[in-house]
DNA sequence: TTGCTCCTCACGTCACGTGAGGTGGC
DNA sequence: TTGCTCCTCACGTCACGTGAGGTGGC
């Protein structure tokens, strides 16, 4: 059995907005069952409902409506299931960054000031093995991990030693446009088979100002502030992209308090 | 010691993006020392990085652009913190509705449907003291906790006894218009002395079709969407609110599973 | 002269909410 | 006839991002 509804009684049943249920309409997410001809009025029908229900859930925990959709075109119970695993998955990863953000925060107001070493120098130009990418500035860090994952992965099935820490290499571009060039590298002595993303580059010799980051690379943006500061006020700008250096990584040790990164911002001569 | 920044270099060493340093700007968050009145280049300083960079923080957490304002316009530190104190609470607790939805949205997939009653009641009129108000689907959940708390405090120092199950009062309108009319409520034989927003109301009787909701308010959704679509279908709908009953709540039970609140929504004769 | 950096509009985004103004059935 | 429910535009939201088209200094 199912009955006719008039859309303010789908609403109330369902509860979802009337103004809602229209623009499902609108978009082809929610169709109701008929519509009069003359007047307009959508009717439902109380099938619709776990429909609607699910839809609700959904949006409330802020599917962007097109996977909305394909949840509810889904064909089987184990499609469906999957691609709402795959939005929870994601929704637990960005409680667990903001809870991050909130740490990083936190610490930023009550620390003070630590001291601030900077140092110059000329580093040489150095053959690496590396992906380089034009990236989003959302999407870095996945990127980065990522990206480190593979040049790793590779020099272990290769069994090739690094010749130095690893590193990256970001355009300025990134920050001022939101997008641009970035590349990881580790260096290397002699070339590896390459394979997937990984090419060989060589590393460009520049003039740096060096500081040392401590800590999760979240709260580097302070450091970057400090830094770029110390090189504007000493009229050394010069063009380039800006390098991190990783000396003890998470690799090395549990504790992120030990965490060091060589920021370094070109300058010139 | 501070220096001239041209908004490119500002950017690249506060990482705001050009585009949100100029939308700072024409909102009034962050203005440039000075802008080249021929030109219209804007020019910062490097003592503005320390604001930029608590802005971005700010933002990153999605404060609301006026509250970021607020903050940067706080006259001591103290106050300042406890403003960022007060969103990084709210932030908090956005994350643990979030867990909630998670938890209720696999349960949700999970749960076979279970048996469902529904009883046909005619409920009698009674004396309440009450608290009503016009409230937004949004804020009915805070709203729901602060009122029940309101009455049983008065109850408590009048030395009142409840002369039944405390319930509310949901006009249909709260769900198809996002806003409406919301009532919460405990039955008393006696008028208490009244203080704040609590009311002596006589709830209406009413005919009504009675489900029993196990478990949290949260997933109460998938009950009225039960019990509005046996209403639909046997023809008994009628106007006025929807009524819940609280039988079993967290006062009595720290068990979820063992939580009860009768749905009753309104049917005629 | 050529790039480069900066500028100002105007428009788009996402999922609806907010009116305004109007219609059809009890 | 009066309310009530429903309808369709058109516009607003929030914090920028995305071009288009143009200017000034090296």
């Amino acid at each position: 059995m199912s009955t006719h509804l008039s859309i303010g009684d789908f609403s109330a049943i369902s509860h979802l907005s009337v103004k809602a249920l229209r623009y499902y309409h609108e978009v082809g997410l929610l169709q109701p069952v008929s519509v009069d001809s003359s007047s307009g009025y959508r009717f439902y029908t109380t099938t619709q409902v776990p429909t609607a229900q699910l839809i609700r859930r959904l949006r409330k925990l802020e599917m962007p409506i097109p996977e909305v959709r394909a949840v509810l075109a889904a064909s089987d119970r184990w499609q469906r299931d999957t691609l709402i695993a795959a939005h929870l998955q994601r929704m637990e990863s960005i409680l667990s960054e903001t809870r991050a953000a909130v740490r990083e925060l936190r610490q930023m107001l009550t620390t003070t000031e630590t001291e601030f070493l900077v140092s110059l120098r000329t580093v040489q130009a150095v053959q690496a093995a590396a992906i380089t990418a034009t990236v989003g500035i959302g999407d870095i860090g996945a990127w980065w991990e990522d990206s480190r994952r593979e040049i790793r992965a590779l020099l272990r099935v290769t069994q090739t030693v690094p010749s130095g820490f690893s590193g990256g290499l970001f355009a300025q571009e990134l920050f001022t446009d939101e997008i641009g060039v970035a590349t990881v590298f580790v260096p290397v002595v002699s070339p590896v088979a390459l394979s997937g993303r990984v090419k060989m580059v060589e590393i460009p010799p520049a003039r740096l100002a060096i500081t040392v980051h401590r800590g999760s690379l979240g709260t580097a943006d302070r450091t970057y502030g400090a830094l770029g500061t110390y090189v504007a006020e000493h009229s050394l700008a010069a063009t380039g992209p800006v390098t991190e250096t990783y000396v003890v990584t998470g690799d090395d040790t549990a504790d992120e308090g030990r965490l060091r990164t060589e920021i370094c911002w070109p300058v010139h001569h």
